[in-house]
RNA sequence: GGUUCCGUAGCUCAGCUGGAUAGAGCAACUGCCUUCUAAGCAGUAGGUCGCGCGUUCGAAUCGCGCCGGAAUCACCA
């Protein structure tokens, strides 16, 4: 909190002058003063009070007629059931505020935690390639991407990575039914997205599957035991072998299907806005994942079954015994989690490695962290799996199987359709060439989607309305775009005025009258840095989003009730302008870190 | 059953290491566009913070016990 250092420093060397007593600096709680109070940060006094050996308000009476007798911070006070509400000078906010407007102009990056030791690699997306992408996807990608630049802004280097499970069964899956039933379909001849028509065939599998595990309950087996003997399924695994003893043309079919589902990709994360410095592909990491369990198993950290089957036996910590690779020698999802892990390290030395990844994976990443933790790896302890919950539907979870799935390409469609309508319905299209326009409707479509996703932290599962479309109005993230625009608008109008085109000379620091809906919005821009270093501390965007709406919430109110651009009143309007100037920085700034753009109109 | 997470207004969500009368938005109702963009601003209404006990000057927040929901405990990923 602003002043909150100073303020606790001069409390602890004036208390013992008025009290006769030292006071811990863990005693002197500070707080921002609640808003139908007068001041700017309070202290609350009760504990203070019993060391004191006064009543709180006494107490607070005395501390704040020394802290204002002192004469250089504290401007005011006032004292309310034992609450000391202090008010500081002005000019010292402004100082603070043209500091800040100067130095944002001069050099971009503020803070700069040298951090010791490697960058800070950051996985997320993670998708399998047999299906595109749904909301679920949605989620992981865009809390992924935020956090990455929240680190960055909090002066981190960060690599951003992505691993494609582009191997195992669930391809096969796929692989087959296009085989079987596909006659010959590609994204090119029917126009589909390469990863929904992969996506097609993978539930084509499944339908088929289905058919002979009831057609072989019907003659007498168990479901359980159907399941396991359904030929569809043998057919699949026998392609699974296929393709690690590298069958020409198994591998031949499993690079062009998976080329199609990456142009598909391509094109859905390019227009949510992410991307990734480096991709790292199961195909190839597996195999080092399996030397690795070699070595644990000569080390005895691992031991062989009977049946040929590698495991870990974590009971000692409370947790179950654990496959590292299957008796036919093929491997499992950790042992290719082992595999990048250990690659990454040697490739990149980090810092903290975050895994971005649903928190269905909780257990999976306790063991991962542990195994490698038990194979010597004394870097495991930098592994953080950045846990979110699912997002749900009101008819509950998402399954691919009953079809309850949102597509992440629809939802985006949709989302840009409904900001073109609205626009439309608005009257605002008259200025905008088409070309504009469209671009206009994609930043306020993804806008609106992004900031309702970001805004709930990640830890809580969240409700998405396939009916209800995503708001506009209100807590949204076309809210703050529209305050940006609103902002922008009126520096325009001021820049093509001669009395106003060089308001950025003018010297905040010097203006004398605050108002307290100014005063607000300094207070606000003021606190962006410990914002974000505690949004970075916590992995939370939702921190961010939150911030950006209270900015914007506070302009708003600031615009309603004082004019900007007054030629009668030169001084007000020129630190007007350079106020809404910084604060259109800084929005523009916290939506960056969430991956929002801002227009200059809408 | 074991482990972990969640439960705040009709709905979707905030609420920092315990602090003042628990906050926004949506939906409902009411005002405000001849002044810089009304995707805005202001107001009304809406709460036993799942329930109980405990710690404390003080609990939505911490501890314990219930109730309700979710995830996970696979030779799936």
């Amino acid at each position: 909190m602003l002043f909150e250092l100073q303020l606790k420093k001069l409390v602890q060397d004036l208390f013992p002058q008025l009290f006769n007593k030292e006071v811990d600096e863990k005693q002197l709680l500070f707080q921002p003063t609640r808003k139908e109070f007068e001041g700017d940060i309070t202290l609350v006094v009760f504990n203070l009070a019993k060391q004191a050996g006064l009543s709180p308000d006494d107490t607070g009476k005395k501390i704040g007629d020394a802290l204002v007798s002192e004469g250089t911070l504290v401007s005011g006070f006032n004292v309310i059931k034992g609450f000391l509400n202090i008010s500081i000078h002005n000019n010292l906010f402004l100082n603070i505020l043209r500091d800040k407007i100067n130095s944002s102009t001069t050099h971009q990056s503020i803070s700069n935690q040298s951090t010791s030791g490697g960058p800070v690699l950051v996985e997320y997306s993670s998708p399998n390639t047999n299906k595109p992408l749904h909301l679920g996807h949605i989620r992981n990608n865009l809390l992924g991407y935020s956090v990455c630049q929240i680190l960055q802004a909090d002066g981190n280097n960060v690599v951003k990575v992505n691993i494609v499970n582009d191997r195992g069964i669930h391809i096969c899956k796929s692989m087959l039914a296009w085989q079987k039933y596909g006659s010959g379909e590609t994204p090119e001849s029917t126009g589909l997205k390469g990863d929904h028509l992969v996506g097609k065939y993978y539930v084509e599998f499944d339908k088929h599957y289905r058919e002979e595990v009831k057609q072989l309950e019907a003659s007498g087996w168990s479901r359980e035991e159907a399941e396991k003997k359904a030929p569809l399924l043998a057919e699949a695994q026998n392609m699974l072998r296929k393709w690690e003893e590298g069958d020409p043309e198994i591998m031949k079919l499993w690079e062009t299907m998976n080329k199609w589902v990456y142009a598909g990709f391509e094109v859905t994360y390019k227009r949510l806005g992410v991307d990734f410095d480096k991709i790292y592909y199961e195909s190839q990491t597996y195999l080092l994942g399996k030397s690795i369990v070699e070595e644990g198993l000569k080390k005895d950290i691992l031991y062989k079954k009977n049946d040929g089957s590698v495991w870990i036996d974590l009971r000692a910590d409370g947790l179950d015994e654990k496959v590292l690779l299957r008796s036919d020698g093929t491997s499992v999802y950790m042992t290719q989690d082992l595999g990048t892990a250990v690659m990454r390290y040697e490739e990149y030395q980090f810092s903290k490695l975050i895994y971005v990844v649903g928190n269905e994976q909780d257990y999976h990443f306790k063991v991962l962290f542990l195994i490698l933790k038990k194979l010597g790896y004394e870097w495991a302890d930098l592994l953080y799996h950045l846990s979110y919950n699912m997002v749900d539907l009101p008819s509950g979870k998402m399954k691919s199987r009953e079809g309850t799935v949102v597509d992440a390409d629809e939802l985006i469609e949709d989302m840009v359709n409904e900001a073109a309508k609205l626009t439309r319905e608005l009257g605002k299209l008259d200025d905008f060439e088409s070309a504009e326009a469209k671009h206009l409707f994609e930043m306020l479509g993804l806008g609106a989607l992004k900031y309702f996703i970001l805004k709930v932290d990640p830890e809580k599962r969240m409700l998405f309305n396939p009916d209800e479309s995503i708001d506009f109005n209100g807590n949204t993230g076309p809210f703050i775009q529209y305050t940006h625009a609103r902002i922008r608008s009126v520096l325009r109008k001021a820049e093509s005025m001669p009395a106003f085109k060089t308001y950025k000379d003018a010297d905040v620091s010097q203006y004398s009258k605050l108002e307290a809906k100014e005063k607000e919005m300094v207070r606000i821009l003021l606190k962006l840095d410990g914002v974000i270093h505690e949004a970075a501390d916590r992995f939370s965007p939702a921190l961010i989003a939150n911030y950006a709406y209270e900015l914007a919430k506070s302009f708003n109110q600031f615009y309603h009730d004082h004019p900007i651009i007054d030629p009668e009143h030169s001084e007000t309007s020129k630190f007007r302008l350079n106020l809404c100037s910084y604060c259109a920085a800084m929005i523009h700034k916290s939506t960056q870190m969430l991956g929002i753009g801002v227009p200059e109109k809408m």
